[in-house]
Order: C-alpha cells, then sequence, then structure tokens
DNA sequence: AGCACGCCGACT
DNA sequence: GTCGGCGTGCTC
C-alpha cells in the first residue's frame, strides 16, 4: 500500500501534504487534492506504456474541473509512477478497486473523444486474438492528434461544437442521409453488376434491406465498368441506403483510387473519407474526425482503417486478403481481414470478403456456413474472361528465362504479336531491378556470396564487365568457384523487369515498351498498343483491359519455399488475368508454368476449387488455416523456458499443444547478412483453444517482461509466413 | 522502463 | 554510526 507521501507527489502540487492525512485520517473519508467530480469520480485509463505487464487500465480520480471534459475515450495525461504519460479514458466509474487513494487525472489532451466504445472493444478483441498488448493495437486504431486540424474541425462544426465538448462529437445521425440525398439510385442500381453472381443480388438487397448477411465474394474483372470496384461500391451504397454506415479496407494506395473514384459515382463526396497514413498525418486526422463525428459515414484506406469509428455500422469489406500488405508491420501484427471480422462479429454487421482468388482463410469460413459464397454463375464466366492457354513445354526445362524471353514459346509470341495488333499486352514477371543474378554455368545453382552465402550480382550501373559482388555484404567474388560442381564460369540467372523490358523491346521491335515495377508503379495505361511489362502486384490496370498477357516466371514463383506458395501464385495469377478482355472479345491468357493443380484452376477459372483442395491439404497435415499457431522467437534458452512455462501453464485446463521446434531462424533478404543465433520454436493448437493459448502466451509474456531475468522473445499469432 | 525500499561493506 | 552498493518489486 502506497504511503500518503507517494500519493501526494502523484499530484505535481508543490507544497506542505494536506493535515488530516499527516493526523493519520483515514484517506478514504477525506481524499486530498483538489475537490473530485460528484459523479462517476473515477476514471479508468490505459496509459500508453509498451511494456507487456502495465497493459492495463489504471484508476485515477477526475477533478471537479475536468469533470466535462474528462468524457471516457479522450486522451488524458496522468502521473505513472513518476513520470508523465498519456493515456486513454476508457470508462468512468463510482469506485475503484485499487484499494488506495488514487492520483488525479493531470489534464485532459483534447475533448474530442477519439476512442469510441466499439473501437475500444475491438481493439481489446484484437489484442486478446494475437496475444498483444491493448497499447500496441491502440497506436494502430487512433491516429495521432494534430492540434491544428483538431482545432478546424471543431470550429467548422459550430452547431455541434457544444457537443463535441461534451466528448459525444455529434448528436449521431447528421450524416445519415436519406437515399435520395445521397445520391444512391434504390433497386435499379443495386443489381446492376451483380446479377449474374449466384446469391448477388439476394446479398445487395440484404443489405437494402437493413440485414447482415456475410458473403466470400470472387468478381471476375479488374477493369472497366463491371470491375470489382465498382460491385464493391454497390454494396455500400445499398447499406448507406438502409441508413447505415461502411467500411472498404484495400491493400494499396493504387486500389483505394479505384475504389474511391467508383464509391464517388453512387455516393456523394461527403459522405466517402479516406483513411490512409500514405496520405499523411494531417488530411489523415482531418478524415478521422469527419467518420468520428458522422459527417462522413463510408470509410475506405488501407489495413489501419479497418479501426474507423464508423457511426452505425452495417457493413464490414476487405478486397484481395490474400495481399501480405494487409498485414501490420507492426506488433501484433494483426491481419486487416482478421480485424474486420472480429468487427463484423463484435458489431453485428454485414461482411463481404472480395477478392479474384480465395484465400484458405476464406474457403474455411465458407465451409464452417459462416458466410455464403458469392460466384459468377458458369455463362457469366464463359462471356467475361479471358482464354488461357498453357504452354508449359520442353522450353521451361532450359531452367533460364532468358532463353524463354528471347525465344517465347510459339503460343507466347502468338499472343503477344496478335495482341498487339488490338491493344495494351500485359507481361507479368517476377522480380524487379536490373541486377540479374549470377548461377554456375555448368549446374546452374544459384551463385552464393563465399562470406555470407548471399547471392552474387552484377552491379547494374558498371555494366557487364564489372566484378560480381554479393548483393547482401557487398564482398567482391573476383575468384568465385560453385560450391556444388567447383565450376569457375558465371551465367546470368533470372533476370529483373528492366532486363526483361529490353529483350521483349527487342524482340517486338516498333512497340512501345511501359514498364511498372519497385518504386515505379504504374497504376493505370491507356488504349495504345504497348508492351506492359509488369513485376508481380505492380500491374497497372489497363482502361479498355489488356489484349493478352503473359504470365512468365510461374515455376519460380512456385517453388518459393513458403505454405502459401501456390495459393499466392494462384491469386496473383487471377489478379492479373481479370485485367485481361473477355475470350469473346480476343482476350487471351498465356502461362509459362508447368502443369500443376495451380495452372488448372486458371485454365478452368475455378478460385473456389483450388481453395476447396488447398484447404483440404492443410486439414490433412494440419497446417493453418485448417489451425492455429503461435511462433515463438528469440535465443534459446529464453525460447525453450517461455514454451515449457506456457506448456505447464496449459496442463491443468486440458490443452496439449503440438510443437515444432525449436529450430534456427531462416532469415531472408538484408537481414541475413547479419550474424543471427536466434530459434523459432512453432506452436500449433485448434480454434477452439485458441482463447485458452492466447490468453496464457499473453500471461507468460508480461510475466517474464516484469520479471527481466530472461532476454525477450518474440511471439507472433497466425504469422502464416514464417512456414 | 524507472524509481522505490531493503539489507550488507568502506568511510567520517 | 552513516553513506551507498544495486538486488527485488511495484507502478492507479
Amino acid at each position: 500500500m502506497a504511503t500518503p507521501e507517494t500519493v501526494h507527489t502523484g499530484h505535481g502540487v508543490p507544497g506542505p501534504v494536506q493535515p488530516s492525512l499527516l493526523q493519520g485520517f483515514p484517506a478514504a473519508t477525506r481524499p486530498p487534492g483538489p475537490p473530485l467530480a460528484a459523479h462517476l469520480p473515477v476514471a479508468r485509463v490505459q496509459v500508453e506504456t509498451s511494456l507487456p505487464h502495465l497493459d492495463r487500465p489504471f484508476d485515477y480520480s477526475v477533478p471537479a474541473e475536468l469533470d466535462q471534459a474528462a468524457q471516457a475515450g479522450v486522451r488524458v495525461k496522468v502521473r505513472f509512477n513518476g513520470q508523465e504519460l498519456t493515456g486513454f479514458i476508457i470508462e468512468r466509474t463510482t469506485e475503484s478497486d485499487a484499494g488506495h487513494t488514487l492520483v488525479p487525472l493531470q489534464k485532459v489532451i483534447s475533448p474530442v473523444a477519439v476512442l469510441t466504445p466499439a473501437v475500444r472493444d475491438l481493439v481489446n478483441a484484437v489484442a486478446a486474438r494475437y496475444a498483444g498488448t491493448v497499447n500496441d493495437v491502440l497506436r494502430v486504431a487512433v491516429p495521432p492528434r494534430m492540434a491544428r486540424v483538431e482545432k478546424d474541425f471543431l470550429a467548422a462544426a459550430v452547431p455541434e461544437a457544444a457537443e463535441a465538448q461534451r466528448g459525444t462529437p455529434t448528436a449521431g445521425k447528421t450524416g445519415q442521409s436519406t437515399p435520395g440525398e445521397s445520391g444512391v439510385a434504390p433497386g435499379s442500381s443495386g443489381e446492376g453488376g451483380w446479377a449474374g453472381y449466384r446469391n448477388g443480388p439476394a446479398f445487395v438487397r440484404h443489405l437494402q434491406e437493413g440485414g447482415s448477411p456475410r458473403a466470400v465474394f470472387s468478381p471476375l474483372q479488374g477493369y472497366g465498368q463491371a470491375a470489382w470496384p465498382r460491385l464493391i461500391a454497390e454494396a455500400v451504397a445499398a447499406v448507406r441506403a438502409s441508413g447505415r454506415g461502411a467500411l472498404v479496407v484495400v491493400p494499396d494506395y493504387r486500389d483505394l483510387d479505384q475504389l474511391e473514384q467508383a464509391l464517388l459515382d453512387v455516393l456523394p463526396a461527403t459522405d466517402i473519407a479516406r483513411l490512409t497514413a500514405d496520405d499523411g498525418p494531417t488530411p489523415r486526422y482531418r478524415s478521422f474526425l469527419r467518420i468520428l463525428a458522422g459527417s462522413a459515414r463510408v470509410a475506405i484506406g488501407t489495413r489501419s482503417a479497418a479501426f474507423a469509428p464508423v457511426q452505425d455500422l452495417g457493413l464490414v469489406v476487405c478486397w484481395d486478403d490474400g495481399n501480405e500488405l494487409h498485414i501490420e508491420q507492426r506488433s501484433p501484427y494483426a491481419h486487416a481481414r482478421e480485424v474486420l471480422l472480429l468487427r463484423a462479429d463484435q458489431e453485428g454487421t454485414a461482411c463481404l470478403m472480395a477478392g479474384h482468388a480465395r484465400s484458405t482463410e476464406l474457403q474455411r469460413l465458407v465451409e464452417a456456413g459462416w458466410a455464403m459464397p458469392v460466384e459468377a454463375e458458369r455463362a457469366l464466366v464463359r462471356r467475361t474472361v479471358p482464354r488461357v492457354l498453357n504452354t508449359a513445354d520442353s522450353f521451361e526445362q532450359e531452367r533460364d528465362r532468358l532463353a524463354l524471353v528471347a525465344r517465347l514459346p510459339g503460343a507466347a509470341w502468338r499472343a503477344a504479336k496478335e495482341g498487339l495488333e488490338r491493344g495494351p499486352v500485359l507481361v507479368q514477371v517476377a522480380r524487379a531491378g536490373y541486377a540479374p543474378s549470377l548461377v554456375c554455368e555448368t549446374c546452374r545453382e544459384p551463385a552464393r556470396c563465399q562470406s555470407c552465402r548471399g547471392p552474387l550480382a552484377i552491379g547494374g550501373a558498371s555494366g557487364s564487365s564489372a566484378i560480381p559482388q554479393c548483393r547482401w555484404c557487398s564482398t567482391p567474388a573476383p575468384d568465385w568457384q560453385c560450391v556444388h560442381c567447383s565450376g569457375r564460369k558465371l551465367r546470368k540467372g533470372a533476370t529483373g523487369v528492366l532486363r526483361t523490358a529490353e529483350e521483349l523491346g527487342r524482340a517486338f521491335s516498333g512497340k512501345a515498351v511501359i514498364t511498372s515495377s519497385g518504386d515505379q508503379v504504374k497504376a493505370v495505361v491507356g488504349t495504345a498498343n504497348a508492351l506492359v511489362v509488369a513485376t508481380i502486384g505492380a500491374e497497372p490496370v489497363a482502361e479498355a483491359g489488356y489484349a493478352a498477357a503473359l504470365l512468365l516466371d510461374g515455376d519460380s514463383l512456385l517453388r518459393r519455399e513458403n505454405l502459401r506458395a501456390g495459393e499466392d501464385t494462384v491469386r496473383r495469377w487471377f489478379n492479373a488475368a481479370a485485367l485481361v478482355r473477355p475470350a469473346s472479345d480476343g482476350g487471351l491468357v498465356v502461362i509459362t508454368a508447368t502443369e500443376s493443380v495451380a495452372v488448372g484452376a486458371l485454365l478452368r477459372w475455378d478460385p473456389a476449387g483450388y481453395a476447396r483442395r488447398e484447404l483440404e491439404l492443410r486439414m490433412e497435415l494440419q497446417l493453418p488455416p485448417a489451425v492455429r499457431i503461435a511462433s515463438v522467437t528469440g535465443p534459446r534458452t529464453a525460447v525453450v523456458h517461455f514454451t515449457a512455462a506456457v506448456e505447464h501453464q496449459l496442463d491443468p485446463s486440458g490443452v496439449h499443444l503440438r510443437t515444432a521446434g525449436p529450430a534456427p531462424v531462416i532469415l531472408t533478404g538484408s537481414a541475413a547478412a547479419q550474424q543471427c543465433d536466434d530459434v523459432r520454436t512453432l506452436l500449433f493448437f485448434p480454434y477452439g483453444q485458441a482463447g485458452a493459448v492466447t490468453r496464457v502466451l499473453r500471461s507468460t509474456k508480461a510475466a517474464a517482461a516484469a520479471k527481466r531475468t530472461e532476454e525477450p522473445v518474440q511471439v507472433r499469432l497466425d504469422g502464416v509466413d514464417v512456414l
């Protein structure tokens, strides 16, 4: 129990201690310090600290003069163990269980209640799901305050200012416009693009009538009037027509721009708010306030927008959930899809998970009966998608993409040549850059650096006569010798997009070549008959669709050492193929990968079938997403102790973990150059036991952080990229 | 993390 | 007899 003196130091008020306490009066009868709020004198505050064992609310007393401003959800400054820290008021209560006199709130940073009850619950659920801290999730969920923006916003909302001062930004329904006002043409526009999709029109109608249906949706097209942004916009308009708000999360800003354009056709601009870190902190906070106040009711953005405080949320949408950009790069690495699923569950909203391909996670939702599949009828597929050809043959066995590019397989060559007469032709390639990696000329194994095992390459700028260098540690390798066959001659391996473009430009002389990759990504290309060479994921949208597409490097994508290699490759193929015109319009996709299940899925345009089969395989192997996993990474002894502690705590509850490891961590990319002795243990557990497991993981992490006897370990849930 | 309290060696 | 080493433990 704290002494009266320590409680007093918390005030930050210099001067003598109140005599009543020195005389030993019970603290409860005469609390020291300023007079307190008469009603709900206790504020539960989530203090912003990065320490896992302090990741819970702490109680503070509410001075009378802060009573009005100190509403639930506002940012405050508090004294915490001698330091002044910021935090959020979680709620106001009448009593505290702290067991001693409370320190008063220091000040209210802003009267705007930026953390709404719904978002607070969501943040708690996400933290629990990922065994992370509430504070880590809060940092992602609530954008940093921009004082200037806030001032302008409160000034602009003069009629509502009084209410904002009381912590309720608006009366709640200000932004709720009738369908007529919002520009939604009910009925007619509602089902336009969705016709031809099984369950599609019903889904949209259900939204319009105020229902909360849940769908896994596989739209066919990535360009034009029937493209996915239109269909999502129609769903959003439908839910707006029911008076509710909507939230759409997309992987990157190019998707966001397309979506925004489509939404502007069905809703007034004032109803839409863009929430993305790319736009900068100021516009981001302005959009956030518009959503918070309810003056905009449709939030669109990248992953962190999943936490947007949309008023009366009726629909959450996630586009292309397989894209790894949906994974937050800060602890606890939450996936936007999972955040939205938790949210749909907690707020009882409708849910639309859409993508040209289907992830195994979404397949699981379909098979569990949680969501309804919305897929194109075969007739619509036939008249919408391009023809797909596979040219897997002896060319691939040469193991050299250069050979493929310089002497394209007959079918691919003809497709490109003929397509270029009718429009742009997309060439999808694997890697960016103009630094061709090197392989041994005799055995074709990649040439590796003798000091760090990194890949050797010839620097792009210095020309072909340059000495090969390691791409990770820059060690020159003038006397390279192959460790596999002792060969001494190098040759160029898989090449970058610029080189491919150059080769193709030569092959199709006279045609323009456009490249899109890395930091030179193009969002759209026109209708000109040009070759468009793009790295995977950087494919521009062609205004009137591509006449043809060549999907190269398929085999190297499929061969990646990753559980998701197949699923991810298929997703990228479908995303590219969806940009191509219908077969009836001459649209043709040529894929140069050896025959496999993945290629078959594209040939038959059957993303659902592929997901079904892939999930079945994961179930047999008991791998995610058939089960859930946690990875524990760090120094060997710390990992071993941590895992043992977790198993020990779970034992009484009858939860049995399947574990794998500890195994050394294999780092990729530039990080691999540095020394790393970390190991990783994987824990596998069924969904039904996930609550117990994450609870124990969290408490074990907190206990370890409090004790500080061991080096810290990183705990990560469902980080499927580690497999 | 900080910053307290707490129990054993070199100093006035 | 006091100052201070940093070993546990708590933070409303």
